[in-house]
RNA sequence: AGAUCCGUAGCUCAGCCUGGUUAGAGCACUACACUGAUAAUGUAGGGGUCAGCAGUUCAAAUCUGCUCGGGUCUACCA
């Protein structure tokens, strides 16, 4: 154990963080903290598994505060909290690094590139950056389990998620499906989201839309219509479109149940030809002009710029429901299926366009779901190159875009338009301008296509997946009613499905035709299925994984295994790849290898679910989505009860963080600078987890000074009396009571600061928690208890006062460091470290190993708080008087003067009189009672007492109070009781409607501050002269003793020449001056020319300052 | 396009849930003081149409609606 508390010249937080990182390191304090719990009760915490293939950021720094906070504190208040990091290895953003690192594109693999060598490409490229990550998970003091991590592209982590696969297909959950997705023709692939959310691949296109007019066929569901129209018209629905090439694929219309539409006799302005269309009546403007409406339809001629029109039938969108009408183009027909109607669907707006959509089911996601839900069939008249298939007549292999940069390419929607305007299915014909998705690869426009998928049938479970998620704790709230909330009422099936090579293999093989199939949930099985399948399909079938089983869960191998069906048909591999997102989703079971390992953990909850989980916003609909969805589908359970999400770091003007901006922030950088403990406190502090942060190094330059800078100087004054004194909290714990006020004081005030910061952490408000301790560090235990206790450290003998004042200190440090510990974990280490190494008072030699500290009730007075609170308000004003008046502190003054409105306060302030006059260097404290005519006074209204009751008389009121004299306010004081005349009626008010102030003492020089007022006597007599300049000089040659390098404790001797200003004060106050200046003499010389030149009071002369030998 | 969060001093943020009449703090800036904690501290000062508009109310930064600006997510849809 040391002796001596470490005393340091400057504070060097990076250095600091070094040689406590070591100590971690070491001693293994992360693993003792974890195995120091063991039987504890578990605090559940799951890691989401960034990629290692980029390079960290600053904002993953936040986050990854956030979750260590959490975490130690948890620790801390006694809990068990493993924390496994993990990989995410698989995916899109891989590939493509992949790609470009071999200058290769998607089109080449399995060509230029076996699959084999390309995955072993990946393989090795997603860690490319791990060791990175790990430095900067260490230097920035995240805990968290690197040495086991779990990786997602490991058999083990697969073979759990072919598990959770085969739960759900067991459950019915798993399903085969046509589906639309974005599509580049020119490319010949599908694109994920991720790919269309590149930047710049919506882009402003003119393309030629159509109002399409489709025919309506007679029945009785349709009659009302051509009753309307009169005998012998045609009816027709009018629909929009900007993607005329999709007409020919058309299978129905779509309108919205409780849209108004309307039947419109008109005549089509193309063929002029009478029509009678339907459209919806909002959007009726758009086509007919104000003027044309119940005009002449006889009088009409082609050559008349306004055509009549006029509404002969009004009806709902439901009446439409089911009405047929004949094909449009009709070049194919869909195999099966009952097309050409006319259905009901929520997708559809009055916003633009005619209020009937166009539906397509090939083309488009809406389309395609109210499709299906009708019957209408299928029809995908458009290849995969992009262009028209065989049967489409005259359009037949016509490209639907320019796929092929041809130089004379001929836009076939505008052949399209100009057939429909001749045949009179056309209404309208215009170039529209809007954005649409572009491949970001070739730049060429996306369609929406269908494409075979393997879908989860999220949908199924929705219900209780909104329920569920109404027992999350989210944070902050309204992420998980509203984004959250929303987006799973609004949830689709989960499509499963990615054409890709680097991933997770679905594990589901079918006959060629698709009636049986099998879903493998081991690799057990999958195995016991290789060998079947050799015995009985014979050959060389699965020859090469005879032996040893399968070794490599990924693509090629996978696709090399054959099985066979119940029936005896071989069954090969459905060639898709799970959407790496369930990879990350299943990590609460597959991290542990459930359930071929860790069983029971999980089944008996102790490792799922988690307490708590955190990650940035933008995983609202990805990770959070997806663990959620998971953990209801398998287990009937919410997956985290828990979680907060973190909003998004931004540079400090607010931009997003990019490294096409070059805003980018160097989290190394940064830490190296100012240390890992300034970042983190300042982040955590600057705002809420969830709002977004501008960073600015400003801000932890601030943090750094002000609160490590101030709580630095703190513990550095305190080891050094310490040291002089050789307190080394040997003594017993002096009881509270036997201890002075202001040590009570500042007890009581960190027992409320305990219980606050744990309150805080508890709801997990981090900021709140560490603000609250930056005000106690800096406004509380520096800027109050140690600046009026500083003589008391220093002076006179070491014994009960000191050893309380001592004492008390050290707590106040010791649990400061432990309260801190979770938000800055070095810098809280490092103090607590230094005092107890000395001290020995906890056989935890980590603060991260002890326990957080419990609230003592006892020590709490708020009495005490509350005088203390006057102390510090009674001394900024009497300091801001002599301000004010030019009496430097340093001049003693005889009195201040107090009005009390009470006994209490009197009392109050009576039990801190000591520390006020010394803190302001004040004789007396008089108080003054009541004095009528001697105080003047000031009322004002109590808008919320009197507000109430008066209504709208208030102002009238608050008037009548303003114009009250002095002595019906004393009437008021006295009696309690007051009539005020308003408008010439007595309203009755009493002291509770009012507030009083002492505002002003006529002849005194006063300040106020809200109810309180202070009078300060300023007449210097010579005797507080004579004081006065003892203390100057004192002061002088306190800085002579220190300019000489003298040792706190070197006795000195002293001479002064005779200035007869002074000589009195050195006559008076002799033995005072000796006993502050440590000297052992102070002689007056006649002449003194040796020595340092000092200034009181504006005389100038010599001082000789000897230390004693 | 929809959902959601945000907008208070030059900067970073409190206050808003629960409405009350002089809207606070820190930083920065200016001046003065202090100086056995000194790269600290105190006092004073300047600095705000609380994004805008309308409504509710005796009273709105605070409640309601709309608008504008910024962020994020989802979608891109006829």
């Amino acid at each position: 154990m040391a002796s001596k508390y470490q005393e340091y010249n400057q504070l060097n937080l990076p250095q600091i963080e070094q040689e406590i990182r070591k100590e971690w390191e070491q001693h293994q304090i992360f693993e003792k903290s974890v195995s120091n719990r063991d039987g504890a009760i578990p605090f559940v915490f799951y890691e989401g598994p960034p990629s290692a293939n980029g390079l960290p950021g600053i904002h993953h720094v936040i986050s990854r505060s956030l979750k260590d906070l959490v975490c130690r504190y948890k620790t801390m208040k006694g809990h068990q909290v493993k924390r496994k990091s993990g990989w995410d290895t698989h995916g899109l953003p891989v590939e493509l690094g992949v790609e470009k690192a071999l200058g290769i594109t998607k089109e080449d693999i399995g060509k230029k590139i076996s699959i084999a060598e390309y995955n072993e490409t990946c393989r090795k490229e997603v860690l490319k950056y791990k060791d990175v990550w790990e430095e900067l998970t260490r230097k920035m003091g995240y805990w968290v389990d690197l040495q086991h991590p779990y990786i997602t592209f490991e058999n083990d982590y697969i073979e759990s998620l072919w598990w959770c696969m085969q739960q759900l297909y067991k459950k019915g959950l798993l399903y085969k499906s046509v589906s639309i997705q974005p599509y580049s023709p020119a490319a010949g692939t599908g694109l994920s989201s991720h790919e269309l959310n590149q930047p710049g691949t919506y882009k402003d296109v003119k393309d030629t839309t159509v109002v399409a007019m489709f025919k309506a066929i007679a029945s009785d569901k349709s009659q009302f219509l051509f009753d309307a129209a009169g005998a012998g018209e045609e009816v027709f629905f009018l629909a929009w479109t900007t993607t005329p090439w999709t007409l020919p694929s058309n299978l129905g219309l779509t309108v919205g149940e409780n849209i108004d539409y309307q039947l419109v006799k008109t005549f089509n302005p193309y063929t002029h030809l009478p029509v009678n269309v339907v459209v919806a009546k909002d959007l009726a403007g758009k086509y007919f002009k104000a003027e044309g409406e119940n005009g002449d339809f006889s009088a009409w001629t082609p050559e008349d710029k306004i055509i009549p029109w006029k509404v002969v039938a009004g009806f709902k969108g439901r009446q439409l429901e089911n009405i047929r009408y004949e094909q449009l183009l009709p070049f194919a027909q869909p195999e099966e299926g009952d097309p050409f109607r006319v259905l009901l669907g929520d997708f559809v707006t009055t916003e633009d366009g005619t209020g009937i959509v166009h539906t397509a089911p090939a083309f488009g996601a809406d389309d395609n779901r109210v499709g299906k839900k009708y019957g209408i069939g299928i029809l995908t008249l458009v290849d995969r190159q992009g262009k028209f298939t065989d049967n489409v007549g005259e359009f037949s292999g016509r490209y639907v875009k320019n796929y092929k940069n041809e130089t004379e390419y001929k836009d076939v929607d505008v052949d399209i338009a100009v057939k429909l305007k001749k045949e009179n299915r056309a209404f309208r014909v215009e170039k529209y301008e809007h954005t649409y998705p572009h491949c970001w690869r070739t730049d060429k426009p996306v369609l929406y296509y269908p494409l075979d998928a393997w879908f989860i049938r999220t949908t199924a479970v929705k219900d209780r997946m909104v329920e569920l998620n109404k027992t999350i704790q989210w944070k902050p709230a309204a992420t998980g009613t509203g984004r959250f909330g929303q987006w799973l009422e609004n949830m689709v099936d989960w499509n499963l499905s990615r054409s890709r090579y680097w991933g997770t293999p679905l594990p589901i093989w079918r006959t060629e035709d698709g009636t049986e199939e099998i879903c493998i949930g081991s690799i057990a099985e999958l195995n016991d299925g290789i060998r079947k399948a050799n015995e009985v399909l014979g050959g060389d079938v699965n020859k090469a994984y005879l032996h040893d089983g399968i070794l490599d869960l990924h693509k090629p191998y996978v696709d090399e295994i054959i099985l066979v069906s119940p029936s005896g048909k071989p069954m090969r591999r459905e060639p898709d790849l799970v959407d790496v997102w369930f990879d990350s989703g299943a990590m609460p079971y597959a991290q542990w290898h459930y359930p071929f390992e860790n069983k029971e953990n999980i089944d008996k909850g102790q490792a799922f679910p988690a307490d708590f989980i955190a990650e940035g916003v933008d995983q609202t609909r990805g990770w959070f989505y997806t663990l959620h969805a998971l953990g209801v589908m398998l287990f009937d359970n919410v997956a985290y009860k828990t979680v907060v999400s973190n909003g998004l770091v931004l540079d400090k003007d607010g931009n997003k963080m990019s490294k096409r901006l070059g805003n980018v922030v160097d989290p190394f950088q940064t830490i190296d600078q100012y240390g890992a403990d300034a970042t983190r406190w300042y982040m955590i502090t600057n705002a809420s987890p969830w709002d977004n942060m501008k960073f600015n190094v400003e801000g932890i330059k601030e943090v750094q000074r002000k609160l490590f800078g101030t709580l630095y100087n703190t513990y550095n004054f305190f080891a050094m009396y310490a040291n002089l004194d050789g307190f080394r909290f040997e003594e017993k714990y002096i009881p509270l009571e036997e201890r002075p006020e202001i040590d009570r004081w500042i007890i009581s005030v960190l027992n409320t600061l305990v219980k606050q910061v744990t309150g805080n952490m508890d709801e997990f408000e981090p900021t709140q928690a560490g603000r609250a301790v930056q005000e106690f560090v800096d406004e509380h235990l520096s800027n109050w208890y140690v600046r009026l206790c500083r003589r008391r450290f220093w002076k006179g003998e070491y014994e009960h006062d000191k050893i309380s004042a001592f004492q008390t200190l050290y707590e106040c440090l010791e649990k400061v460091s432990q309260l801190m510990a979770p938000v800055s974990p070095f810098f809280s280490d490092w103090m607590y470290r230094n005092l107890n190494s000395v001290s020995g008072l906890r056989s935890e030699s980590s603060v991260h190993l002890s326990n957080f500290p419990a609230v003592n009730e006892v020590a709490v007075d708020k009495e005490l708080e509350e005088r203390m609170q006057l102390a510090q308000d009674i001394s900024s004003l009497v300091l801001s008087l002599r301000k004010k008046t030019n009496n430097k502190v340093r001049q003693p003054l005889q009195k201040i003067l107090i009005p009390v409105t009470d006994e209490h306060m009197k009392a109050q302030i009576t039990l801190v009189e000591h520390l006020i006059k010394s803190e302001v260097n004040v004789k007396t404290i008089e108080y003054l009672t009541e004095t009528e005519g001697f105080i003047k006074k000031k009322i004002k209204p109590n808008f919320k007492s009197l507000g109430t009751r008066m209504g709208a008389k208030m102002k009238a009121v608050a008037a009548a109070i303003g114009g009250m004299e002095q002595h019906d306010i004393a009437v008021l004081e006295k009696d309690g009781e007051f009539g005020l005349n308003v408008e010439n009626e007595r309203i009755p008010i009493v002291l509770s409607d009012v507030d009083i102030i002492s505002e002003d003492i006529p002849g005194w020089t006063v300040a106020n501050k809200g109810m309180l007022t202070v009078a300060l006597d300023i007449t210097i007599s010579p005797e507080l002269l004579d004081e006065g300049n003892a203390r100057e000089l004192v002061n002088r040659i306190q800085k002579i003793r220190k300019d000489s390098g003298f040792e706190l404790t070197d006795r000195i001797n002293v001479k002064v020449p005779d200035v007869p200003a002074l000589k009195s004060a050195l006559m008076n106050f002799n033995d005072y001056i000796c006993t502050e200046i440590l000297a052992d003499s102070l002689e007056i010389v006649p002449q003194l020319q040796e020595g340092t030149e000092v200034e009181v009071n504006e005389f100038k002369f010599n001082v000789l300052v000897n230390k004693k030998r």
